[in-house]
DNA sequence: TTGCAGTCAATATC
DNA sequence: GATATTGACTGCAA
């Protein structure tokens, strides 16, 4: 149980005791192997000198230091990290340090990538230089990970576009060279990073990689040798497969899976990708507004109407919801350094600034422009819009809604986000107990009607949030909005609480909040309103186990 | 069993 | 051709 606790529930270093300390300069050194497997001594006993003594030594890795590279620039001079719980800015010092030196091959140690089939040139060339990591008594990535400062992962993420960018270097490239990923990832990596407390250590890895890269004084060199060398490879094998055959569209130009591989037999056996139509799209985005968390019922109920596999509903529903998780840290950042405010405990907040790509396009872009406020645009301006698609997805969606509830906001807008809980659902295991709404049904008035006017949509939305809060809803609702108000702040992560409140108030339609942000809000609330929602059914869930009724904050 | 994080890899878009 | 998007998959944790 203890372990459990503190695995989900760090403390930060800086609060904790010398004792607290004690379990995580266990699980360091476990991590570095330096605590043989097995047995730890415990307590007491022989190592515990030892443990203790550590301690201090740790201290500096152990500590989350903040970014420094944030918005100075290259760790180096790790500015003294204000708002990192810990100060010492040393921590960062210490992993660049540790990493200033000449990397040797990706040790994809865990990773799964083989050998990387990928590596081009690999094969002909210098090591590819991944890691800096020094001989093989060097730390493995993984121990870097571990010992690693809180780093920036929005200043990282941003500079290596920079240099990537103005070195005209490919994404796909420094994927599969300096982090073992294929270019889709990068690209999402670069454009949507998470910031660094919400990372797991396999995926602090990438950024750990990134910035040992950034610290390479020799890093755009080497990478521009691989792309030299990656051409070369290709105009080989293009001469010579000129004549013989070989499709080798293997769009990685060095990759060889020819070789070794079977050919290719298997083509035929890949199943062709599943293309979501935007209709069903809409349909399964408006029914997440509704239920973030359906349950196998209505999935399956969702996947007959939209006429796809259940399997393809369940996993469009797994990344939407990761997905505008991803996009909420974002705003979050972006939010924090534009209030600055934010800069609170996230070093990423910091650079948010900067965000490059991010920028107000995809992420909430994303949503906002093909997600339910694009379609009420949409609508709006042709009514019927809606209907199009004969009874097909939309109506679906619809569908599930009505049984919920009667009157289903047209998707849309603000007010959807809430996603008219389904009280209806009784087997939706959570929600169903506790309708999550995060706002409330529109009230009979606003909500429901189509929203014609966009611009009219954020005032309607904030109301319902208000009216949300207001007692008047059922006992439920009161519940939730209490719950909310509790919930979130506690919701796994730290990020700036003030941030935090003011989003939840915006969210919630309080004072400030209705004015204060643009037109930009609506989106912005609504994925907000929809993570709500998660964290609702998630409390929900996990408090209807336990005592049912009870909770009322 | 369920949900999530992290990825891959096919497509779409620029 | 490079980058962005997104459905599917894997592994892990609760």
């Amino acid at each position: 149980g203890s372990v459990s606790d503190m695995l989900s529930r760090p403390k930060p270093w800086s609060k904790l005791t010398q004792k607290g300390r004690e379990p995580f300069i266990r699980m360091q050194l476990w991590l570095n192997g330096e605590l043989g497997q097995g047995v730890l001594p415990v307590q007491g006993q022989q190592q515990g000198p030892v443990i203790q003594s550590v301690m201090s030594l740790h201290d500096p890795l152990l500590q989350g230091s903040v970014s420094s590279e944030s918005t100075p620039k290259t760790s180096a001079s790790c500015s003294p990290a204000p708002e990192s719980p810990m100060s010492s800015s040393e921590s960062v010092k210490s992993l660049t340090e540790l990493v200033q030196q000449p990397c040797p091959p990706i040790e994809t140690s865990k990773e799964g990538k083989p050998p990387e089939p990928s590596e081009p040139p690999a094969s002909d060339s210098q090591p590819t230089t991944p890691l800096p990591l020094s001989g093989h008594s060097a730390l493995s990535i993984q121990e870097l990970v571990a010992m690693s400062p809180e780093l920036d992962t929005y200043g990282i993420t941003k500079r290596v576009k920079e240099v990537l960018t103005d070195n005209n270097l490919g994404q796909r490239l420094f994927g599969e060279t300096i982090l073992g990923l294929t270019q889709g990832s990068v690209s999402d990596l670069l454009a949507r990073p998470k910031p660094w407390h919400k990372l797991s250590l396999k995926g602090r890895e990438p950024f750990v990689r990134m910035q040992l890269w950034l610290n390479d004084p020799n890093n755009v060199e080497k990478l521009m040798d691989m792309k030299r060398m990656e051409k070369k490879a290709y105009m080989k094998r293009r001469h010579s497969s000129v004549s013989d055959s070989q499709p080798c569209e293997s769009p990685s130009v060095g990759i060889d899976y020819s070789q070794g591989a079977s050919p290719q037999p298997q083509h035929q056996l890949k199943k062709p990708r599943v293309v979501l139509a935007p209709e069903e799209k809409e349909a399964l985005k408006r029914a997440y507004q509704q239920k973030p968390y359906p349950s196998p019922k209505t999935i399956e109920e969702l996947a007959t109407q939209l006429n796809l596999k259940t399997s393809t509903v369940i996993n469009w529903f797994h990344n939407y919801r990761s997905r505008i998780r991803r996009e909420l840290f974002i705003e979050e950042i972006q939010a924090g350094s534009q209030g600055q405010t934010g800069a609170s405990d996230s070093p990423s907040a910091r650079s948010g600034r900067a965000v490059p790509s991010s920028e107000g396009d995809s992420c909430d872009g994303v949503e906002a422009a093909e997600g339910p406020g694009a379609v009420d645009a949409e609508e709006s301006s042709s009514p019927t819009a809606a209907t199009k698609s004969q009874g097909g997805p939309a109506e679906a969606a619809a569908a599930l809604e009505e049984r919920e509830e009667a009157p289903r906001p047209p998707e849309k807008a603000e007010p959807p986000l809430s996603g008219t809980p389904a009280p209806d659902d009784a087997d939706d295991e959570g929600q169903s107990r506790a309708p999550p709404p995060p706002l409330p049904p529109d009230g009979p008035a606003d909500g429901p009607g189509p929203v014609p006017n966009p611009a009219a949509a954020p005032a309607a939305g904030e109301d319902a949030a208000t009216s949300a809060a207001s007692p008047a809803e059922g006992p439920g609702q009161a519940r939730e909005g209490a719950v909310r108000s509790s919930a979130l702040p506690s919701t796994s992560a730290p990020p700036p609480c003030a941030r935090r409140a003011s989003s939840l108030q915006s969210l919630f339609g309080l004072p400030e909040a209705a004015g204060a942000r643009d037109s930009r809000d609506n989106p912005l609330r609504k994925k907000k309103a929809a993570n709500l929602n998660s964290i609702i059914h998630r409390l929900e869930k996990a408090a209807s186990r336990e005592e049912p009724i009870e909770w009322e904050f």
